[in-house]
DNA sequence: CCTTGACTCTCCCGTTAGAGGAGGTTGTAG
DNA sequence: CTACAACCTCCTCTAACGGGAGAGTCAAGG
């Protein structure tokens, strides 16, 4: 506010114009650097930056924009003259999206911290994960237990083989079968067991070639006797309640590791795919 | 399904593996090379990758921790056996925190995407900045107006200089005027005058020395004749009010550029600093 | 037996917005 | 004259991979 020093404070270096604008040297330089905020003038013997209030008014946006998340290309544009709004709408999707996501993250977390410790006990995670879509032959069926697929399956297989013998399994190979009882059975299962192949083949008996959809799944992985997996379809359809999704499909069984490889049950392995979409309404 | 083949599908190479998990291959050789998830073996002679579907089981796990989104190193720790609570938790603590910071640069955005034009006119921006605690000679006065200040003010400094000789001007100079006034008054304003000093000194007349005390504030700058700082104010508290700030202290003017160093009014250069604390509840 | 093409390997660079530090120069105060 | 603070450039680091180069491996077809 003193008039001694005449000129003084016209020009600023780096370290005076960093405390004036609550910035660091180093953003500063690297602000120079990128072109997005140059200093008024740089020595060309020391390469010493010097810096205007005129800077500070720039830096002022600039650390504005920051804080709503804009990007330093982003910035650059719109100081540039671009379409600042266009910019700051698909910031605003961004953060939507963002929001969105971590919103659901929260929910995972708060489901696993209030978890009941079955869950803990049976190790059970779920995932969201896409399904693509495929290519199976697929035969509907009703079947009074688990054991059945045991003789049932391997049967279509080598019949399919048999009818088809161009017809290639998918690799990785993706076999399983979707519940098409709307609730909850013991015995006496409405299914339609599909194996995923690389082309379509002439239809057979029951058996018919048909596209599956692609669709959003939550995914969870079983691993033992199929007799646990009730509980598995709990965890899984708590889950999906739980965070904010809803069934949007028929549950599928994947049989990854079972009697074909593994002799003990405690070492099969399956994974429960229930379609699902996001619900309208994220509580 | 079928047997035939034996025992392939006993060790999997990482591009069957990256596709019955879904996981790009990429990814899995990063996870090898962090630890995070070994194959089960690794050919001495080739480098070859093989996994088995236990491998599936750990990656559809750590699946679930990244789509919650843990970090690999956090992970790790969890797999590890570490307090996967601890873990979860911090991780809510920092999404609540992530969540709340989106949420206020959605409505930073959404503010200025509503903007009346005069907002864009005059080329107003709001930030948040922290302003440090500062030892500061002090005067109350009832001035008439902004005009005023240019006579008073150097008075002022040239005492305090005779008075305390030893006492300097803190560098940047940081001189301003807090409005004591809790309402908007066209003259007689009642004000403090501060500059901020290195050190305490010894009071006289009515200046005293003070401490004032940091705080968060939210910064606008203001170019031009201070006729048109109530514009300033204006946006400024249009803007905390949108935004869920709440005021919590008096505004201060914090003179940059002004009489003693440009000549033109138009380049003169205040900022305005207003307290602020987060609403409670933000909207 | 050779070739082709698919698959795999390692290594390197790029991504954001700076932070941290090494090593050298400049400016100022005592 | 000598500290010492301030400044410079250049290099490396961050997280979690993606992209690509260049080279080795594997199975099928001719």
């Amino acid at each position: 506010m003193d008039l001694q020093g005449k000129e003084r404070c016209f020009l600023f270096r780096i370290g005076e114009f960093s405390k004036m604008s609550k910035t660091t040297v180093k953003t500063l330089r690297y602000y120079d650097e990128t072109g997005l905020l140059k200093p008024q003038q740089t020595d060309p013997f020391t390469n010493y930056r010097f810096y205007t209030t005129e800077q500070l008014i720039k830096l002022h946006q600039i650390k504005a924009f920051r804080q709503i998340g804009l990007s330093i290309d982003e910035i650059k544009m719109i100081v540039a003259g671009r379409n600042a709004n266009e910019i700051l709408k698909k910031r605003k999707a961004e953060l939507l999206d963002a929001l969105a996501c971590g919103q659901e993250q929260l929910s995972r977390i708060e489901f696993i911290l209030s978890g009941k410790e079955e869950a803990y006990l049976m190790n059970y995670h779920a995932i969201i994960k896409e399904l693509p879509e495929c290519i199976v032959y697929a035969k509907r069926m009703t079947v009074p237990n688990y054991d059945a697929y045991f003789t049932l399956i391997p049967a279509i297989g080598e019949k399919m083989q048999k009818v088809n013998p161009d017809v290639k399994c998918a690799i990785p190979e993706y076999c399983f079968i979707i519940y098409l009882d709307g609730e909850y059975k013991e015995r006496d299962f409405h299914v339609e067991f599909c194996e995923a192949v690389d082309r379509f083949g002439k239809d057979f008996d029951d058996v018919t070639f048909q596209k599956i959809e692609k669709t959003t799944a939550v995914s969870v992985m079983h691993k033992g006797a199929y007799a646990g997996l009730s509980q598995a379809y709990a965890y899984a359809f708590r889950w999906i309640e739980e965070n904010g999704y809803t069934v949007a499909g028929n549950p599928r069984e994947s049989y990854i590791d079972g009697i074909w490889n593994k002799e003990n049950q405690e070492d099969w392995l399956t994974e429960l795919q229930i379609p699902v979409v996001k619900s309208g309404f994220a509580q």
